[in-house]
DNA sequence: CGGCAT
DNA sequence: CGTA
DNA sequence: GCCG
């Protein structure tokens, strides 16, 4: 299931004039045709290379010189498709997925076409990629071009098949910003990383925040590093590595673990504030005050919030479910009991704990968006946080969520975050709304505007199927304006590292302030709408990073 | 010694 | 203060 | 805790 819906493009074409099936050997550069459907059979490829791919066909998009090519649109039903990307290479297997005789009409290519297409800047040819060996023009033509093609493949495509981000940027590891590091989802010095995150989190958690800080520009910087570390001399060079936390480091060389983190995981007031922390509501302040007043479990933690013991979700109708805001002028909130997210966090613990597979992040997906179109239809959409970064498993389901009409669709998307969430919670779909806010412009009173963006903070469950069980999870909902769009994107992409560092590079560097809500020059205010992710790089003065190589976080 | 994202 |  |  694609991640990206659809560009939000100024013009919304959308009319059906081009459904005529593309045959394999007829595409032209130069063709009428103003669309091309992609579906990217996800059969065979990582879920990094599914993402890659994504990635990969919205930066094509946002280079195309739209007069002269067609845009490519990604879309969801095989029949429908005009290019199948796919990593199968024989005719059997595919014909797991497609009958032959519709197989025949489609291009059918190896993900390579894709990237070869961005380098070129367009959509290039598929002859030469052809995926499978009985669809080739000329055999002994396309057998010179792909080495690949003598002898038959292994099940198995061994590597990622695009790594998009640069050679420059790979080469920018010793950077003193995570914005341009290259930083993967797991690196070569994972277990040091891991171990110096448990000195972070100690940090944080005792309120020492600026201390915590320097540990998560350490590790930022250790993610990014290529090579296995064995010695101390390969990390004096590289920045925020300053005394104590290099002699850390080599401790860790030489010990294989840190005696200070074993300290900190064996003690009581640790596990404690750990625990409570992972709850909905809970920070550091709130975690220090229960544990002062003598509470050291998430069992104690039951007890002092009067949820009743052993609660879990099948048996939530015994707790109020009010949370939900109607709406209207902002509450005073205090007055209504904050801490009733707290209870319902707390009875819905064990569900909100469990992570959540890519399959069903896109099937949640899915599930919203099928909502959001009976509501409004024209609504483009992406999965942002770490599904797009390329996480497995994630904690919760990001979704930031547009209008493809530039003009109107700022009026269209005002509001829309409570008709949707309203109608979610009618559906039984939403059952807790943790948090909703409007739009409203950046107060100058207020330094921080959390709420200038339309979000819906909730717990999601998916319909019974009678196959899965199914799970509380935790569902963001953000709606941008179209020229918002771009940087709601990035901002919600993360990681919390890369995103701070964008926020300082655009400080320091580039003169310009970056927020989720947009982009503008901090002497004159001039405001920047970028109409694409790329261009947002573009405007920063950064080389494009790809989303999987935001990882700079642990 | 001030700044560290917004 | 907690959240993204 | 580290940087400029």
């Amino acid at each position: 299931m694609p991640s990206t819906k659809r560009e939000p493009s100024p013009s919304s074409d959308d009319d059906e004039q081009g459904t005529k099936k593309r045959r394999f050997h007829s595409w032209e550069p130069h063709s009428a045709q103003d669309l091309i459907k992609v579906f990217i059979l996800q059969t065979k490829l990582l879920p990094q290379a599914i993402s890659d791919l994504y990635t990969l066909l919205e930066t094509l998009n946002d280079n195309l010189d739209s007069c002269l090519y067609p845009k490519l649109e990604l879309c969801t039903e095989l029949p429908d498709a005009d290019v199948i990307i796919t990593a199968i290479r024989m005719r059997k297997r595919l014909e797991r997925h497609i009958e032959w005789r519709l197989a025949r009409e489609k291009a059918i290519v190896t993900p390579d076409w894709l990237r070869v297409s961005v380098k070129e800047g367009h959509p290039v040819d598929f002859k030469r990629f052809a995926a499978i060996k009985e669809l080739r023009h000329t055999e002994a033509e396309a057998e010179r071009d792909d080495p690949d093609a003598t002898g038959p493949k292994p099940d198995f495509h061994p590597r990622s098949d695009l790594a998009i981000t640069s050679d420059r940027v790979m080469a920018n590891y010793a950077s003193r910003y995570a914005c341009t590091r290259a930083s993967p989802l797991i690196c070569p010095n994972q277990s040091l990383v891991t171990e110096l995150a448990i000195l972070q989190r100690h940090r944080e958690l005792e309120g020492k925040d600026i201390n915590a800080l320097s540990y998560g520009r350490a590790i930022a910087v250790l993610k990014a590093f290529p090579r296995v570390i064995t010695s101390e001399v390969q990390v004096k060079k590289l920045p925020h590595l300053g005394d104590k936390i290099q002699s850390k480091i080599r401790e860790f060389i030489h010990k294989g673990s840190i005696q200070e983190c074993r300290m900190i995981t064996a003690s009581d007031r640790y596990q404690a504030l750990s625990a409570f922390t992972t709850i909905h509501g809970i920070g550091p302040t709130t975690a220090r005050k229960l544990y002062e007043i003598g509470l050291r479990s998430l069992e104690d933690m039951e007890r002092y919030y009067d949820v009743p013991a052993g609660i879990d979700s099948s048996q939530l109708a015994s707790l109020e479910e009010t949370v939900y805001t109607p709406n209207g002028k902002p509450v005073r909130r205090k007055s209504q009991m904050p801490e009733l997210s707290v209870k319902v966090a707390l009875a819905l613990r064990k569900d909100l704990a469990t992570t959540i597979p890519r399959e069903e992040v896109e099937e949640m997906h899915e599930t919203v968006m099928k909502q959001l179109n009976e509501l409004q239809p024209g609504c483009v959409s992406t999965v942002v946080g770490g599904y797009r970064r390329g996480k497995p498993q994630s904690n919760d389901v990001d979704i930031v969520i547009s209008h493809s009409d530039l003009h109107h669709g700022g009026n269209i998307i005002k509001g829309l975050g409570k008709k949707l969430t309203a109608r979610l919670v009618e559906r039984g779909l939403v059952t807790h709304v943790m948090h909703i806010s409007g739009f409203h412009k950046p107060d100058a009173l207020r330094q921080t505007h959390w709420d200038s963006l339309e979000k819906a903070l909730t717990v999601f469950i998916l319909p019974d199927d009678g196959k899965h069980k199914r799970i509380y999870r935790r569902l963001d909902l953000i709606f941008a304006s179209p020229d918002a769009y771009w940087t709601a994107v990035i901002g919600w992409s993360g990681s919390k590292m890369f995103e701070r560092d964008l926020r300082l590079w655009a400080k320091e560097e580039k003169g310009l302030k970056f927020d989720s809500t947009g982009l503008t020059r901090r002497h004159d205010s001039k405001v920047y709408t970028p109409k694409s992710e790329k261009e947002v790089f573009e405007i920063l003065g950064l080389d494009w990073i790809d989303p999987t190589m935001r990882n700079a976080d642990v």
